[in-house]
DNA sequence: ATCCATTGGATAGCTCAACTATCCGATAGT
DNA sequence: ACTATCGGATAGTTGAGCTATCCAATGGAT
């Protein structure tokens, strides 16, 4: 198809597409001559991982640059393709940040996932992440307390459990990539959504349908 | 303290927290004449609590305008905070869109929620949220399928009852509210990081220390 | 064969969010 | 009295993510 059908069929302006070739997201379509390029299904389902990625996990396009990058990198085997991914959601805290307080955070960070037995790099952006958000929650007078977060760590093993046991270990190798990602990025905003419903619905049961409208 | 102390204390420039000032973010200081005011510890709480907002939960601006304004009035009370909140949020999905395969994807969420039993407002931004993930994640291949839903389920549950329960019911108002908000935002956050290190873990463990670095 | 809408490719411009910088007149503290 | 600082206002900057325009070269319809 040419750019234009592919347009209509992915709902994206001509211009939209084009700007997706020129920062590399979208591979080039099979020029006929100067003026003529074809595109296939191909195209299509990578616009529309784009756009999942875009508009639901909210990724910045240098992300899902990097992230389609992997993808399309035939050397890139699956289980690596996870660690890419998760460096691409970041956060990117910029190195050497914040002092002190910064680093006594990573340190329980560390700690915590030494105690808790988990494989995890020692550079994975999720430790930052998790540092982060404790330095905040001291911050803010909510110091973090390793019974707390028994809840949490237990949702998240059994959650991750279930995914790496979902992973179908004879699919063809796009597919299998594909659900590693879709896994990664979307069913993490499956489970905020739900988590806030949940949250909604504890809370309406407790004061009795205190803010709903 | 005057607004120099204010911005050494909380590690934001002078014109940040004027912006933030002008932005209504941040009350005004009392006023001792027509160039000097004074700042408390309010403030400088109030800074932390944006600052969490914005790095650590990615919320912009007016989100937060949003919520501190509820924060500040007196008339809302906690169980009103939640829904407030989970407003500001968002997503905020621009009415009308989308046609046939939205309204499916929402009616799916509706039917899910109805399913559950669970007590949740008609118009709750989380539906939202879950609807276009479910519409993308169709897009992509991965049809939502109820059994693959479970886990996440049990797990929002788990979580949310655990959150509601931990509030404590004697606490002060703006604790009480603080605490929410908290729950709300950033142990979202925690969930996440911490869902994203023990998929890193459950990976190692059936591939291998793939792509741990 | 001709002609005009469409294409690919390049370049420049736009919009929004979140700051950041400058200016100005008043004043507090020495 | 004087000068660095402050509050308040206004304007400018930066980066992300598109969006619009231009141009020469088609290529399918006439």
């Amino acid at each position: 198809m040419r750019i234009s059908e592919l347009s209509d069929r992915s709902g994206l302006t001509v211009q939209t597409i084009k700007f997706y070739l020129r920062e590399g997201l979208l591979p080039k379509g099979t020029a006929t001559s100067t003026t003529r390029a074809y595109y296939d299904e191909r195209h299509l389902r990578r616009l529309r991982l784009i756009r999942a990625l875009r508009e639901v996990g909210d990724l910045p396009i240098a992300a899902i640059t990097r992230i389609v990058t992997a993808l399309d990198d035939e050397k890139i085997e699956l289980p690596d393709l996870l660690g890419i991914a998760q460096h691409a959601l970041g956060p990117y805290i910029p190195p050497g940040a914040d002092g002190a307080a910064w680093r006594a955070a990573k340190e329980d960070v560390d700690s915590l996932v030494a105690e808790l037995g988990w494989l995890v790099g020692p550079d994975a952006p999720a430790r930052d992440l998790l540092a982060q958000t404790f330095l905040a929650l001291r911050g803010l007078g909510f110091p973090i307390v390793l019974t707390e977060l028994r809840p949490y760590i237990d949702a998240a093993a059994a959650i991750s459990a279930h995914e790496t046991a979902r992973l179908a270990p004879d699919a063809p190798r796009e597919r299998a990539l594909l659900g590693t990602l879709v896994t990664t990025v979307l069913y993490e905003q499956v489970l905020i959504a739900l988590h806030r419903l949940a949250q909604e619905d504890a809370s309406a049961r407790r004061f009795g349908n205190g803010g709903a409208s």
